[in-house]
DNA sequence: ATCGTATTTGAGACCGGTCTCACATGTCAA
DNA sequence: TTGACATGTGAGACCGGTCTCAAATACGAT
């Protein structure tokens, strides 16, 4: 019988007035604060039963100052990595009565910052981020400066003092190098989706992400560790974008002194790498050994199953939202960076060098194999 | 210089008081509403800019009425077909100024309950739903009484009359099971990931999703018309559960007169059917060919390729918010549902069927094949 | 019966915007 | 000069809740 006539809703007011009581009454019954008397509480709920009462969030969050809400801003929701975060993130964020506003920046950084000023306008309690850049961002810590508690996902941006929760990338490549060192491979090449527009690796510079500069670091520091000289040659960037992916690969594999082996910085690149190899009659880890990140389930049928570095990508959503939810009830202790661990997973993908013939670097190469 | 002192915020009638106007004046400019002259216009603003105002989303929302955003309930982000959906919503609503807050119902219409109400409860401008029943709509009924938009996303409900986006998924199913046909398939599985206590299909009513019964009734309409009978006993459900997949598909492979098809309903379960085959030692297509639901990246690269029903998933997000835009815009015209056309990638996972052993049924099978 | 204390209730301010309406001022034609 | 009308501005109500404070009532002890 509650014929909610689509004109205006019932507003407590309506309801004290139906029950016969003060609005001030009304509402403390149905916002369980304050008290009441059985009787008045029994009447007061029956009459918003029987109107179909439903309390006006907005009002409640304008007075109380909390929205009970988070907002999220990942880089690309479409990207089943940040699918399973979210998924975290979401989870933890209901268990404890918040809601998520979700943004997407699409990596861009002008993007990820009027997404700040649009959660912020609608009043989240707090914020997780996967910053587009690490140059980019007043916008952070201006959210800093507000006082309202911000979480990094999966990234850092260093001199930026908040809470962030990440997976070691740089210790993940060091681990996936030395594994293909281990083998006998002595070119490794690392590819990136990074945004890019020149993709060649010529420093630090060109790259916009905490995890990128890691990993490179990773690959660079277990090629240097074993003896191998100017790692950096094999590390290509941008290979997001479609069309681009396959032509960096495939002049990659058809260049003079090619890699024998790739490390490839997600599920797409690996894809990309598959096709390629297909399309260019190689086969893994025949020509080529392959290892990924990402434990995307799909990895495990390929032929071969392909070696990954498999990231606790629901967990570090988790634990972002249940950090900031901490901080929004109030725990004052010094921001932390949670650094979450990684698990290389072997498969089939891994197998020894191919003969490839000798190429200007060989000898510095194999000297150095000595060292 | 806006050292925002994390206490109070700053409002309009501060703007106001710093400009030397009144808080009519000074929220007429920083609005764009009303009329102000050039002169107050630009005290206005510069006062703004030096206490660095932003303006309380929810105060403006609470009276206007409209919150610039709508509220989206999936089964699961986490699952890449969503992601993909969420993704084209995203797009769309931020095209037209809307802003997305995001909920999860894990399939369960409980949940989604609940979900309505928080996202009405925050005045969301509209609803996108991925209902998770066609049996338990009441809260679905009253969103519609209530008179606030709301677009049902991939799947119906049968006796709601609101807008729809979907995709034909009964036709596909017919499709698909039409081109194992023709390759001489005369027992195919069809393996969904709905949710089901009972493996088995015995009837319409243990399926509570719209596209569910679709397909099912493109697959038994499709092998009817080529004369296949009783084509609903290689049915199964409930494969989406960890686990549950592989005793279900194992159990039907290895029992007598044993389907020479599989069409899975999603990716999920191809890969189940892709890890099953190579436990138990056989190969697609030779042993058996597969069709699955959803045109993930990964089905061009496993050996060999999938042929799958691709879907026009982004799309089907993006549609499903441009139309709730209109309906919040205030288009009145009766509600459709709008049925988004699929394509049968033909890749290389069907083949002939194996030669079997005869069985009880195979008489009854040959006999109506020539009809 | 009387007082002190605890509990219940209502009136009304408040949050930060929007919006209506009345008033002040400016412009132009008669 | 005066009146008609457009334009700019301020005062204050309003949205729907919460919350403070004071008044009203109930209860127990003396």
């Amino acid at each position: 019988m509650k014929r909610t006539t689509s004109k205006r809703l019932v507003t407590i007011s309506d309801v004290a007035q139906s029950a016969g009581v003060s609005k001030a009454t009304a509402a403390r019954v149905l916002g369980s604060y304050g008290t009441a008397s059985p009787v008045v509480k029994e009447k007061v709920r029956e009459a918003a039963r029987k109107l179909g009462y439903q309390a006006n969030e907005l009002a409640r969050s304008m007075t109380t100052g909390k929205s009970k809400t988070i907002g999220v801003i990942v880089g690309d929701i479409e990207n089943p990595y940040f699918g399973q975060a979210v998924r975290g993130i979401s989870d933890a964020a209901h268990a404890a009565g918040f809601d998520v506003i979700l943004s997407n920046s699409g990596e861009d950084a002008a993007k990820e910052k009027a997404a700040v000023r649009v959660l912020l306008g609608k009043r989240v309690d707090g914020l997780i981020v996967t910053p587009a850049s690490v140059y980019e961002t007043q916008h952070l810590h201006e959210v800093q400066r507000s006082g309202r508690p911000l979480v990094l996902l999966d990234r850092t941006v260093p001199g930026l003092a908040v809470d962030a929760v990440v997976t070691d990338d740089r210790q993940a490549a060091e681990a996936a190098t030395r594994a293909l060192i281990e083998a006998g491979h002595r070119r490794i090449a690392y590819i990136s989706a990074t945004e890019s527009d020149d993709p060649i690796y010529r420093g630090p510079h060109q790259i916009n992400l905490s995890t990128v500069m890691e990993r490179i670091e990773g690959v660079v520091a277990a090629s240097r560790s074993a003896g191998i000289e100017h790692p950096e040659r094999y590390i290509r960037l941008g290979a997001n974008r479609r069309g681009e992916g396959d032509k960096i690969i495939s002049e990659l594999l058809q260049g003079a002194d090619r890699p024998t082996a790739i490390l490839a910085s997600d599920n797409v690149v690996a894809l990309e790498v598959f096709k390629t190899l297909r399309r260019l009659g190689m086969s893994i880890p025949q020509d080529l050994s392959l290892i990924a990140f990402h434990d995307a389930d799909w990895t495990s049928v390929t032929s071969p199953p392909i070696t990954v570095i498999a990231q606790p990508v629901y967990d570090l959503g988790f634990e972002s939202a249940r950090i900031l939810v901490r901080r929004i009830t109030g725990i004052g202790d010094a921001p932390r960076c949670r650094v979450l661990a990684t698990t290389l997973i072997k498969r089939q993908s891994i197998g020894a060098p191919p003969e490839l013939p000798e190429s200007r670097t060989v000898l510095q190469n194999t000297a150095a194999k000595i060292g």
